[in-house]
DNA sequence: GTGAGTGCAAACGATTTGCACGGTG
DNA sequence: CACCGTGCAAATCGTTTGCACTCAC
């Protein structure tokens, strides 16, 4: 993602097109994954510019607000921002923390695959979190419980 | 939920019985639905019995390790309890905040709903947190909306 | 030029922690 | 009577806010 492309980006969203926009667009599309607002500016720091907290939480916002980024609902500790792409769910682990993409895919095709009804309500979203323990952990403890 | 019920159940989850427990336990099972620690902590208070925010939170952590009670993953803001109960989702309402109960029903019964797999982990459960708008909220906004 | 957006620091809400004390099993 | 759990206050973490300034449009 060149600074070009963010900007255009932003713009076709209907945003201001500002400095720590950018810097925010390109550091979570650099990063990739499921970033918190520190691990951004931490990556916007380490490419040579300088953002304040506020800003990057305001820019965040604004990006998730033009539905360039979501949010992925990961339950308690920082928010996690991802680029917007493909609906998905998360699985989250318990030990490490790591948030892994699950695809959403029913009836053998990707999509909605929930069609829950609330009665006189209007659902706009629906968020799915998965939570267990990763393959990584797994293989970590099983060693650790050999080596005993 | 008296006393005395409390007390068992607390003691088959093989929770020591202590004063904050009980009256942790009391208030949720009392008020019923998804509540805060404030709201089970003023719930303790006005009913003439007095608690620390801390044990407040450690008597709501020891009762969700002991599967007494559930956390409802209700995104941003205050972590909300309830008592353990049949599986189900939660709506939340943009507006007004409100967490309303959804059944959880595939293949026409209660049950899991979803069989999402995440190769390698062992997945041990699963959340899904649908937002939109709600009954009483949407009723206001076509009021106001006629008014003007 | 004008208003949206920024930077800073301080406020904020929710939760956690350290440590001495008290009650449960 | 040993230890888990409690109470208090202060610390911490993530996020928001107030206000003066600046920059994109």
């Amino acid at each position: 993602m060149d600074a070009a492309g963010a900007a255009r980006a932003l713009r076709e969203a209907g945003l201001r097109v500002t400095q720590p926009r950018l810097r925010v667009y390109e550091a979570l599309a650099r990063l990739g994954g499921h970033r918190t607002a520190d691990e951004v500016a931490d990556a916007v720091a380490s490419a040579g510019h300088h953002l304040s907290r506020a800003s990057v939480y305001n820019a965040l916002d604004a990006l998730r607000d033009a539905r360039l980024t979501m949010v992925a609902d990961t339950g308690p500790g920082p928010t996690r921002h991802e680029l917007a792409r493909a609906w998905h769910h998360h699985f989250v682990c318990r030990t490490c923390g790591d948030v892994i993409d699950v695809p959403c895919r029913a009836d053998g095709r990707e999509g909605p695959c929930l069609h829950l009804e609330v009665p006189g309500a209007v659902v706009d979203q629906a968020q799915v979190v998965l939570r267990g323990t990763c393959a990584r952990c797994l293989g970590r403890r099983a060693r650790a419980a050999a080596a005993r």
